[in-house]
DNA sequence: TAATTACTGAACCATATGGTTCAGTATGTA
DNA sequence: TACATACTGAACCATATGGTTCAGTAATTA
């Protein structure tokens, strides 16, 4: 069975901390581009790119293979499955915790009566 | 309608972008707990923790109140909705790329024959 | 061959991160 | 009142991040 080790969660939620690299990431979506192009859509230097490519490059999240003296870049195969896997699984955690109307309500009143030296 | 306005996805990604983070929310899943018995479970000073719970609060992922001298900590009511969200959007985007098994062949293919100028 | 294009790498900068220690402050207990 | 507990804040440290500029190199094109 062909099974695709990704890289730890660690670098791929990092990756995904930055809005540039995510908007990097729809931009995929919508097919490869080169480093220039995304340097222009996204009002850039090459070199500030290149940058955050490399970091997708390492979460797995982006592919890239450079052709003649351009370099393509795509998402990578692996996809989002073990964020979207652990996210999933704490969701149900903070579920469990608000089962109740109540803590909602609670948590509300206090973020609201502030000057608490909370 | 009660909304919850989450923080920017760059503060709840980068929250999620540590160990001992996403580890302090897995304890919190099992229940509330004070600065001290998360410095004990994770080996860590007291003010280490604070920290990673502050970030954790900035996101909004974790909730905390003083009541005595004992700070305690819980899972944010707001969840991990936007996140997910957000994840499943593009997983669509990624799979799309990839409904054909040739690319993914193709991609084990560039990651073997090593040695390229890639 | 010369000029242009596309990228690359090193160096730099300001700021953030993940951790520490140390010196408090506030609260609870004997 | 004295001591212990629980946290807090400032200061420090090494390293990472997000960006830049500048000086290349390699590939096209004229």
């Amino acid at each position: 069975m062909v099974q695709y080790v990704s890289p730890p969660l660690d670098l791929s939620f990092a990756a995904l901390a930055d809005a540039t690299r995510r908007g990097i990431i729809d931009q995929l979506g919508r097919g490869e581009a080169s480093i220039t192009s995304l340097a222009e859509r996204f009002q850039m230097t090459l070199t500030g790119v290149k940058k955050h490519v490399q970091v997708l490059e390492r979460a797995g999240l982006v592919v890239t293979q450079k052709v003649g003296r351009v370099r393509t870049c795509k998402l990578g195969a692996r996809g989002l499955a073990a964020e979207a896997e652990w996210i999933e699984a704490r969701r149900k955690l903070f579920e469990a915790r608000f089962d109740a109307l109540d803590e909602i309500i609670s948590e509300m009143k206090q973020e609201q009566g502030n000057g608490s030296a909370d």
